[in-house]
DNA sequence: AACTCGGGGCA
DNA sequence: TGCCCAGAGTT
């Protein structure tokens, strides 16, 4: 890591900011509860898909207690579209049942408690302690992962370093946006199996671009 | 490391 | 039609 990596991902940053801006996650939540469910929810299907259901969702059920009465088969109907839907019903009513029995009706924000709720893993809890309680963390997914190992923001074959190296190469102020920018680079050009380098702004800043044309 | 869960969107 | 999606748990 020296001055020229630094200058680097300085200039990355700069141009995801740049070229991203506009872009709103349709998955942040300030509430910690909404915020925990809709990433539970959101585990391979798409954000538009989650928005759908999530707006209704919580209106009707804005809490553990009332989401913890329903039957799986009840939530099973009403998140049946974002797939996966008997799991995670299951893993929702559960986690809601324990955050009322053990947590006093309360989203803990430590990372032990939270990936102890069933259906909840490193990643969801990051994404809960990061954006609902403002804590020291970045959640990585599988698109941060791919593509901050490309553009050499980072350099870890694991999500635990992947965590440790953005938060040094990431000034914190940019934490929770260069997440959203790195997870929205990878849907629309940096995929993971057919990256479009040519008509990426990233290209002459890029790791795996240069490395691609080495061969 | 290799499974399973899964309906929906999109080329 | 086939492929893939803001993961997590089990074997």
């Amino acid at each position: 890591m020296d001055s020229n990596d630094r200058k680097n991902h300085r200039k990355i940053l700069e141009l995801l900011e740049q070229h991203y801006a506009g872009a709103v996650s349709a998955l942040n939540f300030t509430n910690p509860f909404e915020q925990l469910i809709a990433t539970m929810l959101s585990a391979q299907c798409t954000d538009r898909q989650v928005n759908k259901v999530t707006a209704g969702l919580f209106q009707e059920y804005p809490g553990p207690r009332e989401m913890a009465a329903l039957t799986p088969e009840e939530l099973g109907q009403k998140i049946h579209s974002c797939g996966f839907y008997r799991t995670k019903s299951k893993n929702i009513i559960q986690t809601c049942k324990i955050l009322m029995q053990q947590y006093g009706g309360r989203v803990p924000d430590n990372m032990e408690s939270l990936t102890s709720l069933p259906g909840v893993g490193r990643k969801t809890a990051n994404v809960v302690l990061s954006n609902s309680f403002g804590k020291d963390a970045i959640a990585v997914d599988t698109h941060v992962f791919r593509v901050s190992n490309r553009l050499g923001l980072a350099d870890a074959d694991n999500v635990r370093d992947t965590e440790k190296q953005l938060m040094e190469n990431i000034p914190k102020k940019k934490w929770s946006r260069a997440h959203h920018w790195l997870i929205y680079h990878g849907r629309r050009v940096c995929k993971a199996r057919k990256p479009d380098c040519e008509n990426c702004f990233l290209q002459s800043l890029c790791k795996y671009r240069r490395n691609q044309e080495e061969k």
